[in-house]
DNA sequence: ATTTTTTGCTTAAACGTTTAAGTATTAGTT
DNA sequence: AACTAATACTTAAACGTTTAAGCAAAAAAT
């Protein structure tokens, strides 16, 4: 596959020194004295034997590779795919490269992987923490830049950008409250992450204030078996006594999952049951029925996860910890 | 931010050679011949000092990143998405690490993205080529492994892993005279690529067969401007003499962006016109209206690049030419 | 005419690894 | 006892850069 040409071939070829090439090839030619004759005769070889930089002799000498790394819980999650989108065109604004791996919700391969992405020297990290490693993850900060996404740890000396979820949540309560529905449940993962107790305690907050004689009812399933708990979950909510009119789902695969088993037990929603989901896309625009959800600005959280990153790796020493307003968003059902 | 340790120091700490620490963190001790006790002393004190591998050192010196890079056209869509999930986890299964870059459909940033992974030194590159760069990219492949995705241009020497594009419009064609629509159009960008006229070609091809004597119609869109677009396309087609009764949009995007555009006309979907998507996600299962999409087996798909791709980085000389077929998803509308 | 400064270039070390080749030391053969 | 072979380790070069330091020649200053 074609021998490589390096700094080296074309000094030889230009017969001048391999210093000399990369001051010319840094564009600092002006600074370190080469002259123009010189440098032209540099800038004709290079380009006769199509000399491309070696970017990871370069990484090796300077320390720094100029790339990021990001560790995401489910690239196909559309979420994550438009936050990896903006934050690999907020990098590539300021030069960096982006190195992703998907955890999948997995402990010990977001481990892994943050380990691969470290020993691949990456300026910087963002990571998406999952379940299981918080104390672990923590102690990254003090290595490396380190910036968490969507989730976070409790902890002050962390950076973080995320959603203020106890907003997103007590909103939706009120949201259902202001169209009549009192009996509003929640239904998230079986998690102490932050980013889904917030989620519970926004759901809390509301009920107090909007529901006070309204048992609260939150409905847990665990990531491995969504779909079977999500059945059990909702059905228990369906059957007993006083059966809810409104479910709170806290997060996009959840509403997905919740939606379906719903249609399973043919209940009609807005009509048997008010829903308010999280995290929508464009295809919910044509979904039969009235349809709520919480959208959050990806985009300009995956820019800011960036920004503060960037901040960070020129040796800024503060911590950002970054909250973000959701939106309610209305889709019109398409009759 | 900490020192790094190197080989160096742990070598200085043990009081012993780099080279019988580069064996053991090797796990080459016994080749080598490292005696167990300067192996447990070294990995003591390697796990002492917390040393953790310099990958871009042991690129450099072995010529070799052990990573793939990734160019997609556009990783917030689904599609590339779940593509991307697939290739990062089969390249993670080889030990490959994938670096990523998105073109939007632009040549000059594709083409940037693919120069910056080659000065990264990327083993092996998987490309959506876009408009325009045919030829140029097409050149890579000699200095490069390399395997398109999604799209492909014609030449035997090249590595691709694309859905037969034909058989799905031809097959689409074919589902909607079943359903006894008979005037069918198709709308899809004006691009030469080789992905859209043969999505065309296969709608041509079924027409010529099942209706051979309804006139075709091609509706072409702009990339750059979608909307008004198919804005255009749509309502040309839907006045004309003979309005047509049913159309299969050729591509992710446009599916969503006609239906988008037919209900700001208020056109039902099935009723007035029939309609087929390609690519579809599962938020489509709550359409009000039946709808059939084509579906592609895009984890299948991006395994398969990274196979070829390995296969091509491990030496392997033929080129592999794969097609896949897609699956026709009827989607039952709520009620 | 001598010294100083500037210009234009080169030398060589360093980044952290890998690995072929070399060198003692010990063990085994004859 | 003298040689060979095996064992256990080290040395040093190399990968492709960057960059501080060095050096000679030309230009400027005295």
């Amino acid at each position: 596959m074609g021998k490589k040409v390096s700094i080296t071939d074309i000094a030889k070829k230009a017969g001048v020194s391999i210093a000399s090439v990369s001051y010319v090839m840094n564009g600092i030619e002006k600074e370190k004295r080469v002259s123009e004759e010189v440098a032209n005769k540099i800038r004709e070889t290079a380009a006769l034997l199509n000399y491309q930089p070696n970017h990871i002799a370069k990484s090796l000498k300077q320390g720094s590779t100029k790339t990021i790394g990001l560790v995401v819980a489910d690239i196909s999650n559309s979420f994550f795919g438009d936050m990896a989108k903006a934050i690999e065109e907020e990098a590539s604004k300021h030069a960096y490269t982006v190195i992703f791996g998907n955890s999948n919700e997995d402990f010990s391969k977001s481990r892994n992987l943050v380990n691969t992405l470290m020993s691949r020297q990456v300026d910087g990290l963002i990571v998406t923490p999952v379940q299981g490693g918080e104390s672990k993850i923590q102690k990254l900060s003090n290595k490396m830049p380190l910036v968490f996404v969507d989730r976070y740890i409790e902890n002050e000396s962390i950076n973080y950008v995320i959603l203020d979820n106890y907003a997103a949540s007590y909103d939706a309560v009120e949201q259902l409250y202001n169209k009549g529905f009192r009996k509003t449940a929640i239904v998230g993962y079986d998690s102490d992450m932050m980013h889904i107790q917030e989620r519970f305690r926004g759901y809390r907050e509301a009920m107090k204030r909007f529901n006070p004689d309204v048992e609260t009812l939150v409905g847990t399933v665990s990531y491995q078996s969504i779909e079977e708990d999500i059945a059990n979950t909702l059905d228990a909510m369906l059957q007993q006594e006083q059966a809810v009119d409104s479910i709170v789902f806290a997060t996009n695969t959840l509403t997905i999952a919740g939606l379906q088993h719903l249609r399973k037990r043919r209940i009609k929603i807005q009509e048997d049951l008010s829903v308010i989901g999280f995290d929508g896309n464009v295809a919910f625009d044509f979904f039969s029925f009235p349809f709520t959800y919480v959208k959050q600005p990806v985009y300009e959280m995956g820019k800011k996860a960036v920004e503060i990153l960037i901040n960070k790796m020129n040796g800024k020493n503060d911590f950002e910890q970054v909250k973000f307003k959701h939106e309610m968003v209305d889709s019109i059902p398409v009759k």
